[in-house]
DNA sequence: AACATAATCGGATAGTTATCCGGATGTCAA
DNA sequence: TTGACATCCGGATAACTATCCGATTATGTT
């Protein structure tokens, strides 16, 4: 490991036992896990997405691959890591900020806007997220994001669509989000953040009630919320 | 979709190159190829996808590693080609077969017999076309089997939704169709086919069997049932 | 039948991901 | 302060993808 002197000692436990379970993990453990976030932070900002590999953020960081392994499980649970904070904060506003995102707008307005704000945050980090989605072709949807953005979402077609299979919508919704996709469609083809969530605005329009808010296109036609045929024959069956 | 490296430069034949399309490539060229397939194939049969590897079919079929990347280029090439068999079928039916997959259905109609039919693909080779997807995240969509999807969808779509990004919503409605994804819903999640079908023809149905948007004021009188039960569609829609 | 040429073959090599486990070190208790 | 032990470190190792290029061989011509 580094030289580094020992931090300070004291931190005696006699605090408050913290509310949450924090396990206490050795302090060169956090070192290194913050100093490797660090590094492949840079490597991404400095020499770009092929550049972050395992060996190489191992090497500048000072430490073994297996360090890195074990802290994030693989390069996908490193990029996930790495976006940590910009997750958050999009979790933030859809769980508790304001509308339409946030709480308070009617469930499709809702549904419209995580979807725009997931595509600005593609435009952000697609490069990087579609090296993760290529570690495993169902990488993606073990990841606690997906599985927080797919209960979003769910709920709220649940609201807006009362017959539908919410379940399978939300994944059919998240779909078109996959980074793979959107850097084909933005770096590709060129096509504009703007273009895509018209895109998306088409699809959310026609699959639940249209909204009073007139954005792109889409014209609010009339297109009541009937109750659809209820069950549809298949057992809904959620893990 | 036979997507190989096209070899063969201009030769002055003056021979009419009518019938026989296929004649430059070497006697061993072709043996080699068609064993590496067999093997290959043989390989997934026997042991599983995850048995598939490029040393392995290299090894099992008694040539060099560099034949078998010469002549797919990478393990995505390799499994388009072990699927080209099954592909091709599935673009006759959709291009000249019978309806509603093929010519004289409406366009709704086509597009979700083409969604059904892309689904039944995906539950015999899902996991198989989950490692191709993840050889490289973008890899899905510069493929040519994608890029014919692509082309016709866009075109029944722009024929139901005049007024809408038919190019963008071709792409989003395969999105759901991910090899990853389904991987995903079937095996993990257990969800049937014909659940997936109707999730599928739940977004149809709120897409194009609705009143258009914009200006061309389609006076359907709303009310469209997106997509019941899998199969019978909305009968309202004639040529 | 022998030749010239271009295309193919296939092993060596480089770079990555991921795992394993003996050794080093931090943390807590006495 | 000292000691015991759980945890962490990190290099060695195995497997795989992909590329390169000299050696080999098929093919059409003379």
């Amino acid at each position: 490991m580094s030289r580094e002197p020992a931090r300070r000692r004291g931190r005696r436990r006699l605090d408050l036992p913290v509310a949450g379970a924090e396990r206490p993990r050795r302090a060169d453990a956090v070192r290194n896990r913050g100093r490797i976030l660090a590094i492949a932070a840079d490597i991404v900002a400095t020499r770009g997405v092929t550049a972050l590999t395992m060996n190489e953020v191992a090497a500048a960081a000072g430490v073994g691959v297996g360090t890195v392994y074990r802290r994030f499980g693989d390069l996908a649970g490193l990029i996930g890591a790495v976006m940590d904070e910009r997750e958050s904060r999009l979790q933030e506003s859809f769980m508790a900020g304001a509308p339409p995102l946030g709480p308070g707008a009617p469930p499709a307005e809702r549904v419209r806007a995580f979807l725009h704000a997931y595509v600005d945050l593609l435009d952000d980090y697609a490069p990087l997220m579609a090296v993760a989605e290529a570690t495993s072709s169902t990488g993606r949807f073990r990841g606690g994001a997906y599985a927080v953005h797919h209960v979003h979402l769910t709920t709220l077609i649940g609201e807006a669509l009362p017959g539908g299979d919410a379940h399978y919508l939300a994944d059919a919704l998240l779909a078109p989000l996959a980074a793979g996709l959107f850097v084909h469609h933005r770096h590709e083809r060129g096509m504009s953040t703007e273009r895509i969530k018209a895109g998306l605005d088409e699809i959310v329009g026609g699959l639940l009630t249209a909204a009073p808010r007139t954005a792109s296109g889409r014209a609010g036609s009339g297109r009541s919320p009937r109750g659809g045929p209820a069950g549809r024959g298949e057992p809904d069956q959620r893990a």
